[in-house]
DNA sequence: GATAGCGCT
């Protein structure tokens, strides 16, 4: 709020920085590189400034403000000269018996691992790397699958950036949690240290840094976060953006607000890597700037196609997976398909006609694995488990299949795939403006995507993709690669963040691929409605509280207004059950049992408030420190989710609590309990109201105005007149998923901008309708004012 | 009377 970008670092943040206990020269020299504006913690001839002074640690210790600038003795490091090392200074740094940053000595483990990096393709580019990274600002690296750019281009930055002098870390941002924690363990272990402490991740729920902390792992999410009260990035004198193809929504934004940064901020450097060939993008968008490729260490792929289009993929693809396990080499097989029941569905059906093929010829054995992201994670963990042994001594190999989603394309591994089959669909995520509804639609995927799946079949040795599409269709209908997120999806969100992030001029803003003008206008109407922009569309106090949650604008203004209706104790509950997987668990073959259990929690007034009988009682086994984790099983409960909604409530109350925000319970044997709760509800799902038009059929308000039906799942049975849903649901029918029945007065009252009848430019009946709860209010306030 | 791809704060 307060911290307005001005285009440098501030004194605080430099005063922040450097080292409490030792007086740092800050008068202004000049460097060679002719900027004048550094203080002088920048200037190479006082990088030994302070080794004079006797007191070299062995391993040198944080001071709670940024790391020691203080290197152990003896460390080659301290004749680096910032900026100017060459690949041979490092390579022998690393040859070392002590650990240059630690001082310590070398484990044998260290000297392994170190081999195995010098084998790695990008290794030999490591002096090409280092002459494009210092003579330029900003650098495209594109790298394939296997070259070790993950790991090893951020220790390359980090023995050049040299964060003793600099007194900033190196980030490298990726797009998954597990993939930041786990790169981060490897390359502290590459570099001979503890995990968190000079190597560490920061991702959410979990910061594993300290104050020694020189390269950070750390989600793309999380850096955008940070960055929301830093706008320049300060803490940082190298961002690296990994995985930058996948063009997630944060990415996208990152790209744009460092191509911002680095013209204010000259002395920040910016990689992005990439593993398509599609960096020519990347570079003009990046003002041209220079490229290095390193090539992958994957096996050659032999690409089938289907002559003929496929009438049914399934059935197709079903066919493929039999024919391979009946005709080809050993190795397993990946089938792509695009949802949790087809997967399901097709498992059983492959699992079955295998039994038949085993039964009549002399087939090895199959195991059939589902993949998807809902799986729990001890069921996604089998598909590592080995192919299966012949039948018999002497018999043929048995070998293992996965189905999965479009997870294998880039979360998860598999080694030892050989056999990739790829129908070319998968579920996306669409945005449909008019509607204001985000939906998902089984799609045709991209020339990319279907390389990607390919690649897959040639990791451990050379492998075969089959197509179930023609070659013509490839090559013609494909598009080249998949829409990135921020075409696909609503911005409220984002143009909240961007608000926060001190983008003045959206309009303006320099995305690679910008939005459609509607997404964004409806984005900015959205907030304008929810109060959290005015109506010049600046910022509002209410805009940037809310921009502080990780949350969707409307749960947050909801949670905001809580303590007003004296119940944000169970917003908070409400808000966290909203913001995690369904916690209801209904198997195909136990529904009626499924239905029974959830029956059992019920409230008669909607959704919201029956998944918060749930959670109080999910929190009374556990504070009476009953077995949760039965009890859930027992209740048709998702126990995962249901913790996981508690870790996210953990969160959001801390920030509440930060915000100065009230924390408070209406007593439960007040009228009014469930009755605040239902207001508040108003307050952030007011454009999300439906009207009912006959049994069980409604309608909801402005915005194209839809006839919805609502979803079987509801407990709501049809009382109410108008409801407010959670989620509009597009499949055969349109749904709302997630309702509650609410009062119109409550409408007119707590939204009165959105619920103007003067203005109302939906249904006429609907307007009728407000018109006579309006008349009806201002008579029984007279009433009220008359006596 | 039921159709949640993946991921992030």
């Amino acid at each position: 709020m307060s911290d307005k970008s001005n285009g440098k670092v501030s004194q605080n943040d430099k005063k922040r920085l450097s080292s409490p206990d030792v007086e740092t020269p800050m008068k202004r020299v000049k460097t060679e590189d002719g900027d004048d504006s550094k203080p002088a913690e920048y200037n190479k001839y006082l990088a030994h400034w302070e080794t004079g002074d006797g007191g070299w640690d062995s391993k040198y210790k944080g001071n709670g403000s940024g790391f020691s600038d203080r290197l152990p003795k003896g460390s080659p490091l301290a004749h680096f000269e910032r900026r100017k090392t060459t690949a041979k200074q490092a390579f022998e740094a690393e040859n070392g018996d002590n650990n240059p940053f630690t001082g310590e000595p070398h484990s044998q483990q260290y000297f392994n691992i170190l081999k195995s990096r010098r084998n790695l393709p990008v290794h030999k580019q490591r002096q090409e790397f280092l002459d494009l990274y210092q003579k330029s600002q900003i650098l495209v690296f594109v790298g394939e699958t296997g070259s070790g750019k993950t790991t090893q281009i951020p220790q390359y930055v980090v023995y050049d950036e040299l964060p003793h002098l600099s007194r900033k870390l190196v980030a490298c941002t990726q797009p998954r949690r597990v993939a930041a924690m786990s790169v981060a363990q490897r390359v502290a272990d590459e570099l001979d240290v503890t995990l968190g402490e000079e190597v560490g991740y920061s991702i959410r729920f979990e910061d594993k840094t300290s104050s020694k902390t020189m390269l950070k792992y750390m989600t793309d999410g999380m850096l955008l976060r940070e960055a929301m009260h830093d706008h320049d990035m300060s803490r940082y004198s190298c961002i690296i953006l990994d995985e930058a193809h996948e063009r997630t929504l944060a990415t996208d934004i990152l790209m744009a607000l460092l191509k911002q940064i680095t013209r204010r901020r000259p002395d920040l450097k910016l990689i992005v890597m990439s593993a398509t060939l599609d960096a020519q993008k990347f570079q003009r968008y990046f003002y041209d700037a220079p490229l290095l490729a390193v090539p992958g260490r994957t096996f050659p792929v032999e690409i089938f196609y289907t002559p003929e289009p496929e009438k049914d993929y399934v059935e197709g693809a079903i066919r493929t997976v039999l024919q391979i396990h009946a005709g080809e080499d050993e190795g397993d097989i990946l089938l792509f398909l695009t949802g949790e029941e087809e997967i399901e569905d097709t498992c059983r059906k492959i699992s079955l006609e295998v039994d038949e093929l085993v039964r009549e010829t002399d087939c090895g054995p199959m195991t059939v694995y589902p993949l998807y992201g809902t799986l729990p994670p001890h069921q996604q963990q089998k598909i590592f488990d080995l192919a299966p042994p012949p039948l018999k001594k002497g018999g043929r190999p048995g070998r293992k299949c996965i189905v999965s989603t479009n997870i294998a394309e880039t979360s998860l591994t598999i080694d030892g795939i050989v056999y990739v089959v790829d129908p070319g669909f998968s579920k996306q995520k669409i945005y449909n403006p008019r509607l204001r509804v985000e939906s998902l639609l089984v799609s045709p995927i991209s020339k990319a995507s279907a390389q990607q799946r390919a690649g897959r079949a040639g990791r451990t040795k050379p492998g075969k993709c089959f197509r179930l599409y023609t070659e013509k269709a490839f090559k013609e209908e494909l598009i080249e690669q998949t829409y990135p997120e921020i075409l696909r999806s609503n911005l409220a969100n984002t143009v909240l963040e961007l608000k926060k992030l001190g983008v003045v001029d959206l309009v303006h803003f320099d995305l690679m691929d910008p939005p459609a003008p509607e997404t964004m206008m409806r984005a900015l109407e959205e907030l304008n409605y929810l109060r959290c922009l005015d109506d010049e569309g600046e910022l509002t106090a209410l805009g940037g509280l809310a921009s502080e949650f990780p949350l969707d604008p409307s749960l947050a203004v909801m949670l905001i207004s809580s303590p007003e209706f004296y119940c944000s104790n169970e917003m908070l509950s409400i808000t966290a059950l909203l913001s995690v997987p369904q916690i209801f668990v209904r198997p195909a073959q136990k529904r009626r049992e499924a239905d029974e259990m959830k029956n059992l929690f019920k409230h008669n007034d909607g959704d919201h408030l029956t998944m918060l009988n749930v959670y109080h009682a999910f929190k009374g086994v556990l504070n009476r420190g009953e077995d949760a984790r039965t009890w859930c099983h027992k209740h048709y409960l998702s126990f995962r989710h249901l913790s996981s909604a508690d870790n996210v409530r953990a969160q959001l109350k801390r920030i509440m609590e930060t915000q100065g925000l009230r924390l408070v319970s209406t007593d439960f044997n007040d009228k009014n309990y469930y009755i605040n709760i239902r207001r508040a509800l108003v307050t952030g799902f007011f454009m999300q109201v439906a009207k009912k038009e006959k049994d069980r059929v409604y309608r909801t308000l402005k915005d194209n105005s839809q006839q919805v039906m609502l979803h079987p799942s509801t407990v709501l049975q049809t009382e109410y007149d108008w409801v407010l849903y959670n989620e509009f649901v597009m499949t055969s029918k349109h749904y709302i998923r997630t309702v509650t029945g609410i009062k119109p007065e409550w409408l007119l009252e707590l939204a009165p901008a959105y619920y103007d009848i003067d203005s109302w430019d939906g249904q006429k009946d609907v307007k009728l309708a407000l018109k006579a709860v309006a008349d009806k209010m201002r008579r029984r306030a007279a009433m009220k004012g008359g006596h």
